[in-house]
DNA sequence: CATGAATGAGTGTTCATTCAT
DNA sequence: GATGAATGAACACTCATTCAT
């Protein structure tokens, strides 16, 4: 039970870096300080690695969400505290969440199907949480509430490509606005005034910005 | 000159179903009906089979959304055109662009930085749709225009995780949805919710929804 | 640890028989009775093998030369003690010796660099030999010292292409019958000739002794 | 017959510094300034190219030796006249004369079976060389003729080692110092006088000029 | 004559996994 | 619990050779 601590954090940190195929035995022993025999005493297979890493992921990302929206009752302010919740522990630090979220559609089917009712729970906890915030009629009418909360999960993923912790904003600094631009459709709202010179100062620099953000490998295309 | 036609393509579908480093030559060679001695000599190496890849998707996305928005003048019109014809490209058959898109953090340093050149070109057509809608005064002022642009491709993209042809909703029609919910565009047809919101009252429901839409392997966990 | 045992003599004749490269690892497996994989366990790469060979090599004939000399002070009579231990390691059946000599040339420089420092002391053995006898006054005065060094060491180990163990004359007699040619001890009785004069009359009967002795594959073009 | 001109040289200089198991088609293709196949063309295997490299290496060695002997009639002279052409060609920049000599033993036994006619007639004319010198009575008496000769030519081939176009002494002076050593058994000759402080000098640089020597790779062990 | 695309056997090496210790 | 030697299938890649053009 000792080594196991160090055994998932080194697999996390490796999956996430080169993938999970791309990451090998014997890289995790090394990352743990063993041998790659120990690794598979623990873990006879590699995929069993991975569910171990998965089913700790969506647990930790589910107990904290929940926990985020537990004495709140408005159900926009209960979805912009969830995205917090939810982006804080993507961006945290915890590789784990990163393999759940971008080596899953490459998992075997029959090890996604083990995992499936842990991520469904988390799913679950979402549609709630969508669900209250669509009948309370403060979401973009006419608009297919599954689609909403895909384009939401997309765009909320895609931080970690590009989030980098020396940056300018924290995570829930971004979760925020994206809550804004989920929940009201901000974009839409108001007249078409003319923007200020400040914007354009801002988008000249956003070429700049992205060259330093995509150092990190992200793809933004 | 012949069998050139052939490896691209079989790897292409081959890295989207499995990455980079999960899909072997030799698979990709099978794929071609072709030997793997043979794909090596058109690809000295695997990384030069990714590379020519990415490069073919990069110039195939650019030069669709440049189409899209050749003759149209207003600002905002051009960002939703832009916005299908990216759609159309990830979503419409062609896997190079999946590569493009999601194992690009993992490529070798030395491999992204050949590769950057036309990566940059294509954000900086991006680059220009979203700077001169920002100068026509047609988006809300004092908005992040890097956060929305970031939040707009993350979402974008990450449609390629759940779009199943054989779905409900053409490539066109989500980008119009999404053009929606960011307020560019008029609400098309095929974005609207199909169900009520009667139909979300039992949360039970909306999960079976998903379950379908989502068998393709995608995880917004 | 058991199978380093086979590794390396299995190494040893394969390259002695078709050369460094044109060893397969798989043909060194296959003669220690393991498979590739193993081979390439204990070492990582077919360089290190032929590294860790010429590194037993190098040690086990300076080890042989200092002991044969070890108890002897007269120089000349010291040389040719060293030549017999050279000869008797080179032709005893310890094919890393081969390797060292035949396929140093073609070694990466990188590894001969490596290796250089062992090469190094043991010629420095022979240097001090070649030395004390010049400066006991037993020599010529007025030869090339170099020169008649390289020509003794050319005649020595290009005895490694003819020799054969089942052969009339031992190494011994050999290494003695090369000392006499150079001047250096009396004639033992197996390097004599064992044919007169008479007997090279018909110069067909030369190429009839020679055949024999040189079926091994040796060249003299 | 254009091309030929191309081909042999570079298989040869390939050849003499990776071996002929080292050295691949494509490397002497690339080298002759031609695609694979064209070699291939020419010399339908590659064992045909080493053939074809030997034949023309033993046809020019052995005219070349029969010229220097051809007006000659002293039997020492002629062995050291022929001493001299034999390191002339060898030294003299043919690469192919290498070949023959370093890659022989490696050979396939069929391919050394149909070279050996034009090997044994070369031989010959050393084996005629040596007899007519044994029975003048110049060379050194009681020895194995068949071992003398096997030491010289030894000896005399592993200049090509160590020896640099660059260096101190030329072929010819190379030459003339082994025919002394071989013919006369000079070491052995003359009184034991003490050596000069001249020849202690002379030892001592012997290392510095092993240092240098052995940067071609030579391995005197 | 020469090309170069294609082959298929083979290369050195990697890797998840096993198992005796 | 943990080790590390050993496995054997698989990997990316090489290579001499073939052959239609």
């Amino acid at each position: 039970m000792r080594s196991n601590d160090r055994i998932l954090p080194a697999a996390a940190t490796l999956f996430r870096q080169h993938g999970v195929s791309g990451t090998t035995i014997r890289a995790i022993a090394e990352a743990a300080e063993m041998l790659p025999g120990s690794v598979t005493y623990r873990y006879p297979t590699k995929e069993s690695l991975v569910v171990a890493l998965m089913e700790k992921a969506v647990a930790q990302v589910s107990s904290e969400v929940l926990a985020a929206v537990e004495y709140v009752q408005d159900p926009i302010e209960r979805l912009r505290l969830a995205m917090r919740a939810h982006l804080r522990v993507l961006l945290g630090g915890d590789d784990a969440v990163y393999v759940l979220l971008f080596d899953w559609r490459r998992l075997p089917a029959a090890t996604r199907q083990q995992l499936s009712s842990e991520r469904h729970r988390y799913e679950s906890i979402w549609d709630g949480l969508i669900y209250a915030a669509a009948a309370s009629g403060q979401l973009v009418p006419g608009l297919d509430l599954v689609l909403v909360r895909k384009f939401a999960f997309g765009a909320a993923n895609s931080v970690a490509f590009w989030y980098r912790p020396d940056g300018s904003r924290t995570p829930d600094e971004i979760a925020d606005a994206f809550s804004v631009l989920i929940g009201l459709g901000a974009l839409s709202e108001g007249a078409r005034s003319p923007v200020s010179i400040d914007m354009y100062r801002e988008v000249g620099a956003l070429r700049t910005v992205m060259e330093t953000t995509d150092s990190s490998g992200d793809v933004h295309a």
